[in-house]
DNA sequence: TTGAAAGCGCTAACAA
DNA sequence: TTGTTAGCGCTTTCAA
């Protein structure tokens, strides 16, 4: 195997120095285009490959943008992504993707392994870290946003939404429509927080209006998916027989709950309602279709990626935290209509 | 803002040279347990954060794998990177996302932008890219890994199945429980070659039992999702209303025209029978239930983990080219029993 | 518009 | 087991 080409190779091969090659290679440099059209052919014919470490290391700018979210398997959370991405490497910068399973153990080690590749802002989803991950994130000197959430103590910027606000909307409306008797499928209070503040807006719209809330499933740790919802409604069955409405914590599990009732020959809504959240393409293609709150993932990357760029164009320039409020929408279907 | 802490300030810290605190940082290295600790201690409290540009320029190795497949948002691609970043973890070795939107120049634009961060090995989905893109590949000296196919010309190494005789399983066993009239619902030839594959095995296997063949609706460019999938179904009722079973290219599609379907109040699967491809969660859990053919994607990613790692380690032994042959597994279910 | 010199922070290679 | 030296490939900085 040969050696590696590197810049001084073409540089040589055109004629030029190795500065003037980096040059051409910069799309916002100023080269002479005949110049920059030799370098570039000459780079061509020897196979050159660009070197980003090398260029990372002098720059200090490694055009990364680390993200962490939950889970890839999550259409919410791929479609926040995909919208940020696209943003993003208009400016030239790419994601590096962290999972972390519904733990903040795990999302602490990611934030730990990613700040080694030196990202040049750091996405979170939700507020919830531990205090370690806390103190790494303040010691950063990158922008770091929180999204899919408002939380109370912002690490820094937001692009969010309540989750606890935009549930009790949806219960509002169930108990507006006459439902007394509704219940809550959901996961436990470890790892999905924004479950979590779904709960209390439930609660919270419950309580208002002097309703019992105490019709509340647990499907276990997250993720909850059609199997929990499925399982969660037989729960209920058993323990709430006489349930008007259930509201699921995702439409995943509001589907699982769905055909749980489908095939015990209940009808939806008419024996009983269901409700969702995340306007997941299931929710409006499911037999009957399904009520739910469509929370704009795509709106929530698309703008978490236009706020890293505007934050990395103001340089030096400290920027106050940014909290970019986004307001989900109610999705009033035949299953809960 | 004070200078970056590096190497040298945690040397001189804990009083050791560079070196030391490299070798400390570096799980299999040889360092008196005593020193690693004191070189720790330092790093902690000066706030060290290891630098891998550095570390990647000078040992030449990056620590990424490129993973490049068709979309984030879909569960047998997120199931299959899930899987195999597993494996890589545990080995320090980090995936570089890509996707492609399902076009293959896409595709060579992102193996042209991944190969500047020099990854470890490259894993591709699909045998079907640019004349450009196998030059680069070809070019690139670092191991490649094809997924979810079994291409005609493999690049190099392939972890995959023949979308064609998986396919043509299914519809065998269609055949076999006595349906003669059966379409087929899927996209256009752009992109989707999976797809492109499938539909060759159903065409086989109704050109082996003289079958007719024409039924065939094409929902336009992937992805083809739920709302294609009821579009498709839309034009097969229109145009071939005694079809008695429909073939979809994937599960997602098949859920859309089996919802098309009850909202017509036509009988899955006394009316028309519906079989999909992929075991999504959605196909256990529909109403009816949905056939369709498991092709394991988690194991696609273990395996194709466990060959980078195998790959690695090799060094610089050139191993030959490794076909793993993965085998789908029809799963029949009320749709179509 | 182009070039020369220096060095980003780390680790390979060698030495002790 | 630890240290010294040099340099990975690029870009900053300054000069022409």
């Amino acid at each position: 195997m040969s050696r590696k080409i590197t810049m001084k190779d073409v540089a040589k091969a055109a004629g030029v120095a190795p500065m003037t090659v980096s040059r051409a290679f910069k799309s916002d440099a100023v080269v002479n285009a005949d110049t920059r059209a030799r370098v570039m052919k000459a780079a061509e014919e020897l196979g050159y490959v660009f070197d980003s470490a090398a260029s990372n290391l002098r720059s200090r700018k490694s055009g990364f943008v680390a993200a962490i979210i939950p889970s890839l398997n999550n259409a919410n959370f791929a479609d926040t992504i995909g919208a940020m991405s696209r943003v993003l490497e208009q400016h030239g910068l790419q994601i590096l993707l962290g999972y972390t399973g519904y733990s903040v153990d795990e999302e602490q080690r990611l934030i730990e392994q990613l700040l080694r590749r030196s990202p040049e802002a750091i996405v979170l989803t939700g507020g919830h870290h531990t205090e370690r991950a806390r103190e790494l994130l303040a010691n950063a000197t990158v922008p770091i946003i929180e999204t899919w959430d408002l939380p109370d103590k912002p690490v820094q910027h937001v692009v969010g939404f309540s989750n606890t606000t935009a549930m009790k909307g949806l219960v509002d409306h169930l108990i507006s429509r006459g439902f007394t008797k509704i219940a809550f499928l959901g996961g436990d209070a470890a790892g999905d927080h924004r479950g979590q503040a779904r709960l209390a807006g439930f609660l919270e719209a419950l309580g208002r209006h002097g309703l019992d809330a105490s019709r509340l499933i647990s499907a276990g740790p997250a993720p909850v998916a059609m199997r929990e919802g499925a399982l969660a409604m037989q729960s209920l069955l058993a323990r709430f027989p006489d349930t008007e409405a259930a509201v699921c914590v995702s439409d995943l599990s509001a589907f699982g709950a769905l055909t749980e009732c489908q095939r015990r020959g209940l009808r939806v809504p008419e024996d009983i309602a269901i409700a969702g959240f995340g306007a997941y393409d299931i929710s409006a293609f499911a037999h009957p279709t399904i009520t739910t709150i469509d929370a704009f993932p795509t709106e929530i990357g698309r703008k978490t990626g236009q706020l890293i760029v505007k934050l990395l164009r103001s340089d030096e320039v400290p920027v106050d935290p940014q909290i970019e409020e986004i307001f989900p929408q109610l999705v009033v279907r035949q299953s809960a209509p």
